[in-house]
DNA sequence: ACAACATTCAACCAAACAGTTGAACAAAAG
DNA sequence: CTTTTGTTCAACTGTTTGGTTGAATGTTGT
């Protein structure tokens, strides 16, 4: 598992932050896009969509491969799963405290 | 499984955006604390502290209640679920992508 | 070489954000 | 009742964000 800083997780968590954004991943994740395909389903100019990539690029959600004059842009996993790991640790958190709640209901219920 | 809308995950990520809102959160994980309690080891301002709470409870991390004139903050699991849930939906993307890249390179080995 | 296309960059704007300070309010303790 | 303690609210400030436009750069096709 590899070391990850507190700015990588607020890029992270940033990126994920705007709708258009997610829905831009949502997009990625069916396979490998062109920036011009990505942005015809939005109301918004292309700069606009230009910079969503940016962010989903510095957050390291995407990674982009040029292709002549065409950027090809891909999910990257890593950060996702980063992402996914910190949530896991609050999930073990609440989940033991549950687990104890019911433990103790339990409990109560004995004779 | 509860209906989320993109605004209920742009409240949730953007509140796990800043590193003094998940310090604030791993806190929390241990168990109700009371405000004041939370704002001691930040070099912020009460009223700072007071924010991010709001910004947390609004994204419905975290849940408080009123005993006597102090306020009890307590972790709430439910949009933490919500959030891991969106990331897991990414997560079967590039995992079945890895395994039919993972077939694909068994495939060429075989004679 | 030139036109058309794909993309970025710089300058700008309005709205949102993280922080401050100081006044205000509510509950508990003297 | 008054003071202290815990907390919120309102006003203000500097910075970041999401968006625009228009000029600039690079690539491909004629």
């Amino acid at each position: 598992m590899q070391r990850v800083s507190e700015a990588d997780l607020d890029r992270i968590f940033q990126a994920l932050s705007d709708s258009t954004r997610r829905s831009i991943l949502r997009h990625v994740a069916q396979g490998e896009q062109t920036i011009t395909g990505l942005a015809r389903p939005y109301d918004l100019t292309f700069a606009a969509v230009s910079k969503h990539l940016k962010v989903l690029e510095a957050a390291n959600l995407v990674s982009r491969r040029k292709d002549g004059s065409f950027q090809m842009i891909s999910l990257n996993p890593e950060a996702l799963k980063t992402a996914n790991q910190w949530l896991h640790f609050y999930q073990q958190f609440w989940t033991s405290r549950l687990d104890a709640l019911k433990t103790l209901l339990e409990e109560k219920d004995k004779p």
